[in-house]
DNA sequence: CGTGGTTTTGAGCCCGTTCAAGTATCGTGG
DNA sequence: CCACGATACTTGAACGGGCTCAAAACCACG
């Protein structure tokens, strides 16, 4: 029965604890179940559409995605990442306010707005969840803009490294001491407010000053967070 | 009597209907009142700070705030302004993440976090306004994200100017054409990720090409909206 | 009418960009 | 499994937008 199987996913979600949907006792598993589906999308697949009216908030249960502006010159910028237990597609005045893609492939559960509205009414601690979790995303946007107003190149580089670390930590299990980074250099860069050359050329810096080592480009290990830190404008 | 105070207070708010407390019915605006203190402060004090302990909320009645961070060495970058009907004072993991200091006299109503929130038991919609203005607050945080990393100096002080023009024709009545800046050309360059000198720079070139005139530094006169609009990059 | 702060203007420099080439990496089909 | 093409990444040389440093002009306030 469907009903069944919406109550065994999100019973099963490895990321429940860690997302709004706490808000929903497990007694209650069902209803939460039947507000929202599961959809899965390929990498640079691109989700929701900056300035298309806003129809469902999404919640990642895994992957990760980029938010992003663009202009018609091409100039592009990268206003935040999503990861796991997070949400995207906040809406204002009824439209989405950045387009989102999947960087890896991801699974997100979406919740169309009226049965979030309904569900929310019976649940009132979704609401403060949400809250909560805009607060973050507002404290996140704050540290970005501090980073492209007011660092150096040097600077934003080592505070990617140091930021998606500290991400990486808190998400999962921390693999081991190397990452792998799910953004290409140009990612990289349109997130920092750089070009790819500049990004890639800090980076080999720092490598050669032994703070991290490179291997396969996408695979980085931070070789001396301490001198990292020192090096990211604190 | 207090309670009659608190209730002619909040009934005779010039703001209510544009911030959060819209959600109080008119009946219940003696517990409105009863749960905030109207604070006054002068140009230039400073309300909260970065980092303090996130103890309550500001919804602004009157004036307008920047909100900041800096560093050690001086850097400082402003996150973004707050106009009234607008709240601050976000928390994050407990702490307030911005300093938020007056930039003209400001009157400002502060709710407890405690008495705000027994208040949102009582009126769910509470938490709903405070949802929608913070989406509102992020995509502000999105313009400036995009504004940081990817526009020119010219692009930049136009588009602020736009910003700002549009900012007093929503909130009160546009007085005329010409519009005077609260804030000093330091804290336009701290918003705009620049320096003084380039901000005057660009604003004297804007001036030759009579896309603007600039009588007495702080009051400035939009001109030819259109070619700013097209200095602005979109 | 001075005094301190803000704004403007000027000259020179530097960080990050642009343009261009060369190298590594990955996915695909033979 | 390898050859191939496409995409991503690195490296180099030269340019330029915005910064730095410095001084002059302007303004508000006593």
């Amino acid at each position: 029965m469907q009903l069944m199987e919406a109550y065994a996913a999100c019973m099963a979600c490895p990321v429940r604890s860690n997302s709004f949907c706490d808000a929903v006792p497990m007694s209650d598993l069902d209803s939460l179940g039947k507000a929202r589906r599961l959809i899965r999308f390929n990498r640079r697949q691109t989700i929701v559409c900056e300035g298309a009216p806003a129809t469902a908030l999404f919640s990642i249960v895994s992957g990760v995605v980029k938010l992003y502006r663009s202009l018609a010159d091409g100039r592009t910028q990268i206003t935040g990442f999503r990861f796991p237990g997070e949400f995207f597609a906040a809406p204002h005045s009824g439209r989405y306010t950045t387009t989102v893609e999947a960087l890896t492939s991801v699974e997100a559960c979406c919740f169309p707005r009226s049965r979030l509205n309904r569900l929310s009414q019976r649940f009132p601690e979704i609401q403060t969840n949400l809250i909560e979790m805009n607060h973050q995303h507002l404290a996140a946007a704050e540290n970005q803009i501090f980073l492209l107003g007011r660092k150096t190149a040097r600077e934003k580089v080592a505070s990617f490294l140091l930021w998606y670390r500290e991400k990486l930590d808190q998400e999962k299990i921390s693999e081991d001491r190397r990452m792998s980074l799910p953004m290409t250099r140009t990612e990289v860069a349109d997130f920092l407010g750089l070009t790819t050359e500049t990004v890639s050329r800090v980076l080999t810096g720092l490598a050669r000053e032994k703070m991290l080592a490179i291997d396969k480009s996408h695979s980085i290990t931070l070789l001396d967070v301490a001198s990292l830190r020192r090096a990211s404008g604190l």
